[in-house]
DNA sequence: CTCGTTCGTTAGAAGTTATAACTCTCGCGA
DNA sequence: TCGCGAGAGTTATAACTTCTAACGAACGAG
């Protein structure tokens, strides 16, 4: 996971305890689902007894934004090594899809329910951005079989191009990329909801025709 | 909301109460989310002291299970109401996105975040049902200007549709009817936990041209 | 009017987050 | 190498939470 970046003996084995409490939340989260870590549960499987955890982390929602911001960060390097090797926006996809399903609770901490009050960090505002300039990149490299018409959001997105780190792509690139993401997150989310099961359908036909509309449409 | 039904003085009293208990439980969960629904400070704010609301909810789960009745309830009233007036399918996503944004945190209780072990009780699946019911009819009665293209998805379409009651519409509607409900729960999901206006972007926007792509695609 | 069902109450168990105060130990500087 | 201070972990405690148990009062059917 992160690496510890040695410095002190100190540091060293406080950036470890700090690992192996992410560790024993991402398990909790994976099974029960966000609301129901408990800090106190989490001390006692480490064998730490509970205000213990409160020097590594000042309170519960710190400790969950710290999640929140590696889950971005996973995401975001899933995309980049995938970039990197060489991809198309099938294979970027099929990619999200996996990762969404390796760990839906990690997913839903990215895409899922807003906690009302809360407010995402700045950081992980540019982690997404990294996301969509993987996506954009895609896009705009491999043929456009059909672009998409043009339509009165052009004009918008030729203005707003922040969320993409100021990609240079042309309008059409940008409503296409972010049509895939919106899509997909539809489908995605849905599908790791259990509605897709509950109502008889194939989660993965209907993931794979979404993809087949958007690459090859 | 909820009709008493008027039996015993005892039922409509109990029934009256009820719907207290329920109304105060929206107010907390859309200002709070529904994580942080506190059964005492709901029995605190209706003058009762805790363990009272045990007499009328089982358990927390137990209410947040009818509140999560009660929001798929809604939505279906709306969107039947909306095809007895005769509506398209402009018409309908519009509504959708109405119903959405007046409680947003309704809205993610009905299609957010999953809770690992929770299985949604098949009264609600029902419901579901009767949203997807209308959204099919609205999209068989209004002519489609550029049907989807066949895809191998019809054919598992066509062996799968009790999600929609058993609706006899061609496949080629019945995908577009999923395709109509993922793609905007795609945008609306996003759109509400603030993702677009985090990118500076204009969710208002983003939804106009997905229902243009949607309706006369 | 009587009596049983139902309602609301208090008391309490077991859990949670979080703070305060204390002890011990590690490792850095002299 | 020694000493001392910073930091880690501990217990105790406060203020919450859900939920059960036991008790008393009120309501309504007979």
């Amino acid at each position: 996971m992160a690496e510890t970046e040695a410095k002190t003996p100190r540091e060293r084995y406080r950036a470890q305890v700090r690992e192996e409490i992410k560790k024993h939340a991402w398990e909790q989260i994976t099974t029960a689902g966000a609301s129901a870590l408990s800090l106190n549960a989490v001390a006692k499987q480490i064998g730490m007894s509970g205000p213990a955890l409160y020097r590594y982390f000042a309170n519960r929602d710190e400790l969950i934004t710290e999640l929140i911001r590696d889950a971005f960060r996973s995401l975001a390097d899933t995309f980049q090594a995938r970039a990197a090797a060489g991809t198309d926006l099938t294979d970027l996809a099929l990619t999200l899809r996996r990762w969404a399903l390796a760990d839906p609770q990690r997913y839903f901490l990215v895409f899922g329910t807003p906690v009302p009050g809360y407010h995402a960090p700045e950081d992980v505002t540019r982690t997404l951005a990294e996301v969509m300039t993987v996506l954009l990149d895609t896009c705009t490299a491999a043929p456009t079989p059909s672009p998409l018409p043009p339509s009165p959001l052009d004009a918008h997105l030729a203005d707003h191009r922040a969320w993409a780190g100021d990609h240079p792509a042309p309008p059409t690139e940008l409503h296409r990329a972010l049509a895939t993401w919106t899509r997909l997150h539809g489908l995605l989310s849905l599908e790791l909801a259990g509605h897709f099961t509950g109502m008889g359908l194939d989660p993965a036909e209907l993931y794979a025709a979404e993809v087949q509309a958007l690459a090859h449409g």
